[in-house]
DNA sequence: GCATTATTTGGTTATAATGCCAAATGTAGG
DNA sequence: CCTACATTTGGCATTATAACCAAATAATGC
C-alpha cells in the first residue's frame, strides 16, 4: 500500500480516538442528532463538542445538515459500528489476561 | 455503556492511530516480526519503533516473545484487520465526494 | 432592523504525543 | 569476564490536542 495512504488511514482512526467522540459516534448510530443534544450527552462545553464534530467531519466520519438554527450530524459510514467489534474483543482479551495474572 | 469503557476504547483506538503503527500492524498480519524488521520497514529510529510497539502492547494490540537477542511482536487480536475495512470505506467515500466536487 | 437562539471560531493555556540521541539493559559466545 | 548485538529506557525539544471562555456567525420571528 502507498505510504501516504497510511497517513490518511491514521487520520480517520485518530478522529475516533477520543472518549467524547466515541460517545457521540455511539449515539449517532441511532440516527442524526443536533449539536445541543450531543453537548448534553457528552457534558463538555458546546464549543468543545463543536470542534470534535468538525474534526470528525473533516475526517469523513460524520456529515452535517442544517435545519433552521440547528445543525444535525449523522454517520457517513455506519460500518463504523463494526469497527467497535474488534475493540471490544481486545478489551475482553485484556481483561482476561488481567484475570489470569491475579489467578 | 459505562463511561469509563469509552476511555478504554479510546486508548485502544488511539494506539492504532499513527501511520507508523498502522504500517507495523499491516505487516504483522502476515505473522510475527522482530523489532529490527519493523524498524527497517518503518524507517524511523529503532528506539522510536520500540516505543510505538510498547504503546501498542500496553493497549493490548500486540504481544511480544523473546528469542535470544531478538524480540518478536505479533497481533493479539487478528480481527484488527477487519477494522480497516471500514476505514477504507470512509476513504473511498471521501475520495468520491472530492471527485463530485471537482465534477 | 433587532433581539434571540444554535453553532462556530479565535485565543489562550495545559497536557500529551512524537522523534531523535545517548546511555542502559539483557543475552549469547568466545 | 569481555565483547557484540538487539532492544529498551531516559531525557529533551518540538509539535499536536484538548478544554474553556469570549466573541463572531447565521437563521428565525417580531
Amino acid at each position: 500500500m502507498d505510504r501516504r495512504a497510511y497517513g490518511e488511514r491514521a487520520k480517520i482512526i485518530k478522529a475516533l480516538a477520543h472518549p467524547s467522540r466515541l460517545i457521540m459516534v455511539d449515539a449517532l448510530v441511532e440516527g442524526e442528532k443536533c449539536v445541543c443534544e450531543l453537548t448534553d450527552l457528552v457534558g463538555s462545553d458546546m464549543s468543545t463538542v463543536s470542534k470534535h464534530l468538525a474534526l470528525m467531519k473533516e475526517a469523513g466520519i460524520v456529515e452535517d445538515r442544517k435545519v433552521g438554527l440547528q445543525v444535525f450530524y449523522s454517520l457517513r459510514c455506519p460500518c463504523i459500528v463494526s469497527f467497535f467489534g474488534c475493540v471490544e474483543a481486545v478489551m475482553k482479551s485484556n481483561a482476561k489476561e488481567k484475570m489470569e495474572l491475579v489467578g
